[in-house]
DNA sequence: ACGCGGATGGCCT
DNA sequence: GGCCATCCGCGTA
Protein backbone atom coordinates (compact mmCIF):
# COMPACT_ATOMS: atom_id res chain seq x y z
CA UNK A 1 0.00 0.00 0.00
CA UNK A 2 1.54 3.44 -1.13
CA UNK A 3 2.06 6.18 1.89
CA UNK A 4 -0.81 9.18 1.58
CA UNK A 5 1.75 11.55 2.84
CA UNK A 6 1.31 14.41 0.66
CA UNK A 7 4.78 16.54 -0.16
CA UNK A 8 5.00 19.40 1.61
CA UNK A 9 5.61 22.67 -0.33
CA UNK A 10 8.54 23.31 1.49
CA UNK A 11 10.00 20.13 -0.63
CA UNK A 12 9.33 22.40 -3.81
CA UNK A 13 10.30 25.29 -2.87
CA UNK A 14 13.58 24.53 -4.04
CA UNK A 15 15.75 24.76 -7.13
CA UNK A 16 13.73 22.63 -10.05
CA UNK A 17 16.52 20.84 -10.78
CA UNK A 18 16.57 19.10 -6.82
CA UNK A 19 12.96 18.83 -6.68
CA UNK A 20 13.61 16.68 -10.22
CA UNK A 21 15.22 14.02 -8.78
CA UNK A 22 13.53 14.04 -5.72
CA UNK A 23 10.33 13.34 -7.13
CA UNK A 24 11.60 10.30 -8.73
CA UNK A 25 9.89 7.21 -6.41
CA UNK A 26 6.98 9.89 -4.96
CA UNK A 27 3.21 8.81 -5.91
CA UNK A 28 1.64 10.73 -8.44
CA UNK A 29 -2.29 9.94 -7.21
CA UNK A 30 -5.39 11.11 -8.61
CA UNK A 31 -8.86 10.57 -7.38
CA UNK A 32 -12.19 10.68 -10.02
CA UNK A 33 -15.39 9.75 -10.13
CA UNK A 34 -13.92 6.50 -11.84
CA UNK A 35 -11.49 5.80 -9.35
CA UNK A 36 -8.32 6.26 -8.07
CA UNK A 37 -5.35 5.89 -9.99
CA UNK A 38 -1.54 6.21 -9.26
CA UNK A 39 1.60 5.74 -9.85
CA UNK A 40 5.39 5.85 -8.81
CA UNK A 41 7.45 8.45 -10.82
CA UNK A 42 10.17 7.24 -12.78
CA UNK A 43 11.06 9.98 -15.06
CA UNK A 44 11.03 13.71 -14.86
CA UNK A 45 12.65 17.22 -16.09
CA UNK A 46 13.72 20.48 -14.94
CA UNK A 47 12.13 23.96 -16.71
CA UNK A 48 14.60 26.43 -14.56
CA UNK A 49 12.74 29.60 -14.84
CA UNK A 50 12.52 33.01 -17.11
CA UNK A 51 16.47 32.44 -18.14
CA UNK A 52 15.71 28.90 -19.18
CA UNK A 53 15.00 29.00 -23.25
CA UNK A 54 12.95 25.75 -22.73
CA UNK A 55 10.82 26.97 -19.85
CA UNK A 56 6.99 28.04 -20.82
CA UNK A 57 8.02 30.96 -17.88
CA UNK A 58 9.96 32.59 -21.26
CA UNK A 59 6.93 34.49 -22.27
CA UNK A 60 6.12 35.67 -19.40
CA UNK A 61 3.04 35.42 -17.03
CA UNK A 62 0.20 34.58 -19.82
CA UNK A 63 -3.05 32.71 -20.09
CA UNK A 64 -1.84 29.85 -20.74
CA UNK A 65 1.49 29.75 -18.45
CA UNK A 66 -0.44 31.57 -15.30
CA UNK A 67 -0.12 28.60 -12.81
CA UNK A 68 3.31 28.02 -13.75
CA UNK A 69 4.11 31.14 -11.74
CA UNK A 70 1.51 30.03 -8.64
CA UNK A 71 3.24 28.81 -5.26
CA UNK A 72 5.12 26.02 -4.94
CA UNK A 73 3.50 22.45 -5.27
CA UNK A 74 0.93 23.87 -7.67
CA UNK A 75 0.19 21.65 -10.75
CA UNK A 76 0.96 23.39 -13.87
CA UNK A 77 -1.28 21.35 -16.71
CA UNK A 78 -0.88 22.54 -20.10
CA UNK A 79 -2.80 21.34 -23.99
CA UNK A 80 -0.18 20.70 -26.40
CA UNK A 81 -0.29 19.50 -30.22
CA UNK A 82 -4.29 19.98 -30.04
CA UNK A 83 -4.93 16.81 -28.04
CA UNK A 84 -2.10 16.12 -25.28
CA UNK A 85 -2.04 16.95 -21.76
CA UNK A 86 1.12 17.23 -19.53
CA UNK A 87 1.11 18.10 -15.69
CA UNK A 88 4.24 19.76 -14.26
CA UNK A 89 4.84 20.48 -10.11
CA UNK A 90 5.90 23.95 -10.20
CA UNK A 91 9.42 24.93 -8.28
CA UNK A 92 10.85 27.94 -5.93
CA UNK A 93 8.24 30.63 -4.85
CA UNK A 94 4.93 32.19 -6.29
CA UNK A 95 6.11 34.06 -9.31
CA UNK A 96 9.57 32.68 -10.08
CA UNK A 97 8.12 30.31 -12.97
CA UNK A 98 10.15 26.82 -12.63
CA UNK A 99 8.44 23.75 -12.48
CA UNK A 100 9.16 19.80 -13.12
CA UNK A 101 7.52 17.81 -15.55
CA UNK A 102 6.59 14.34 -15.09
CA UNK A 103 7.58 12.35 -17.64
CA UNK A 104 6.89 8.73 -16.76
CA UNK A 105 5.16 6.73 -13.64
CA UNK A 106 5.12 3.30 -13.15
CA UNK A 107 0.58 2.35 -12.78
CA UNK A 108 0.50 1.53 -8.39
CA UNK A 109 -3.05 1.75 -8.24
CA UNK A 110 -6.23 1.46 -10.39
CA UNK A 111 -4.03 -0.18 -13.47
CA UNK A 112 -7.42 -1.24 -15.18
CA UNK A 113 -8.99 2.25 -14.96
CA UNK A 114 -5.37 3.14 -17.26
CA UNK A 115 -5.79 0.17 -19.70
CA UNK A 116 -9.69 1.66 -20.26
CA UNK A 117 -8.57 5.43 -20.60
CA UNK A 118 -6.08 4.17 -23.14
CA UNK A 119 -7.73 1.51 -25.19
CA UNK A 120 -5.02 1.33 -27.67
CA UNK A 121 -2.66 0.66 -25.74
CA UNK A 122 -0.49 -2.98 -26.31
CA UNK A 123 1.28 -4.01 -23.18
CA UNK A 124 1.77 -2.03 -19.77
CA UNK A 125 5.46 -1.18 -20.54
CA UNK A 126 3.85 1.90 -22.73
CA UNK A 127 0.64 2.34 -20.94
CA UNK A 128 2.28 5.52 -18.96
CA UNK A 129 6.27 5.66 -20.11
CA UNK A 130 5.09 9.46 -21.37
CA UNK A 131 4.20 12.54 -20.48
CA UNK A 132 0.89 12.81 -22.25
CA UNK A 133 0.64 9.15 -21.81
CA UNK A 134 0.11 9.18 -17.74
CA UNK A 135 -2.09 12.33 -17.98
CA UNK A 136 -4.74 10.44 -20.35
CA UNK A 137 -4.12 7.04 -18.39
CA UNK A 138 -4.73 9.53 -15.23
CA UNK A 139 -7.85 11.46 -16.53
CA UNK A 140 -5.46 14.71 -15.61
CA UNK A 141 -6.41 17.54 -18.02
CA UNK A 142 -7.26 21.54 -17.63
CA UNK A 143 -9.40 20.69 -14.67
CA UNK A 144 -5.96 20.02 -12.39
CA UNK A 145 -4.25 23.45 -13.77
CA UNK A 146 -3.62 25.38 -10.57
CA UNK A 147 -4.39 22.58 -8.23
CA UNK A 148 -2.56 22.08 -4.96
CA UNK A 149 -0.37 19.12 -5.33
CA UNK A 150 0.49 19.46 -1.22
CA UNK A 151 -2.65 17.71 -0.14
CA UNK A 152 -6.09 18.55 0.20
CA UNK A 153 -7.36 18.58 -3.55
CA UNK A 154 -8.03 15.36 -5.92
CA UNK A 155 -4.39 15.50 -7.55
CA UNK A 156 -1.46 14.88 -5.17
CA UNK A 157 2.32 13.66 -4.69
CA UNK A 158 2.83 11.64 -1.76
CA UNK A 159 5.75 10.46 -0.30
CA UNK A 160 7.66 7.08 -2.22
CA UNK A 161 10.26 4.81 -1.67
CA UNK A 162 13.82 6.66 -2.09
CA UNK A 163 15.80 6.07 -4.62
CA UNK A 164 19.66 5.87 -4.28
CA UNK A 165 21.50 8.65 -6.48
CA UNK A 166 23.55 6.72 -7.68
CA UNK A 167 20.62 5.02 -9.81
CA UNK A 168 19.52 7.92 -11.49
CA UNK A 169 20.21 8.34 -15.01
CA UNK A 170 20.84 11.69 -16.24
CA UNK A 171 20.63 13.04 -19.71
CA UNK A 172 19.26 15.86 -22.24
CA UNK A 173 15.63 16.87 -22.35
CA UNK A 174 13.43 15.44 -25.38
CA UNK A 175 10.98 17.80 -27.54
CA UNK A 176 12.57 20.69 -27.25
CA UNK A 177 14.34 22.81 -29.45
CA UNK A 178 16.19 25.61 -27.28
CA UNK A 179 18.93 25.08 -24.38
CA UNK A 180 18.23 21.17 -25.72
CA UNK A 181 22.03 20.14 -24.37
CA UNK A 182 21.13 21.00 -20.49
CA UNK A 183 21.48 17.75 -18.75
CA UNK A 184 17.71 18.17 -16.88
CA UNK A 185 16.35 14.65 -17.63
CA UNK A 186 16.21 12.43 -14.99
CA UNK A 187 15.18 8.63 -15.00
CA UNK A 188 14.86 5.52 -13.23
CA UNK A 189 15.73 2.41 -15.11
C1' DA B 1 14.71 -1.64 -34.66
C1' DC B 2 14.55 2.27 -36.25
C1' DG B 3 12.71 6.90 -38.98
C1' DC B 4 9.09 9.77 -40.61
C1' DG B 5 4.83 12.35 -40.82
C1' DG B 6 -0.06 13.23 -39.71
C1' DA B 7 -3.35 14.37 -36.18
C1' DT B 8 -5.24 18.56 -34.05
C1' DG B 9 -6.14 23.15 -31.49
C1' DG B 10 -4.86 26.85 -28.37
C1' DC B 11 -2.06 30.62 -27.93
C1' DC B 12 1.47 34.17 -28.82
C1' DT B 13 3.35 37.47 -32.44
C1' DG C 1 0.63 32.35 -39.26
C1' DG C 2 3.40 29.29 -37.11
C1' DC C 3 4.94 26.96 -33.31
C1' DC C 4 4.70 23.48 -30.12
C1' DA C 5 7.97 20.08 -23.06
C1' DT C 6 3.63 14.29 -27.98
C1' DC C 7 1.83 9.91 -29.62
C1' DC C 8 0.89 6.45 -32.87
C1' DG C 9 0.98 3.99 -37.07
C1' DC C 10 3.18 2.97 -41.15
C1' DG C 11 7.08 2.43 -43.94
C1' DT C 12 11.72 0.43 -44.72
C1' DA C 13 15.20 -3.26 -42.82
Amino acid sequence: MPRLNALPASFYNRDAEIVARELLGAELRVRTNEGVTSGRITETEAYLGPHDAACHAVAGRTKRTWHLFGPPGTAYVYFIYGMHWCVNAVTREEGFGSAVLIRGIEPIEGIELMRQRRPKTKTDATLTDGPAKLCAALAIDRRYDGLLLTGGCDISINEGSVVPANTIVVGPRVGISKAIDWPLRFRIP
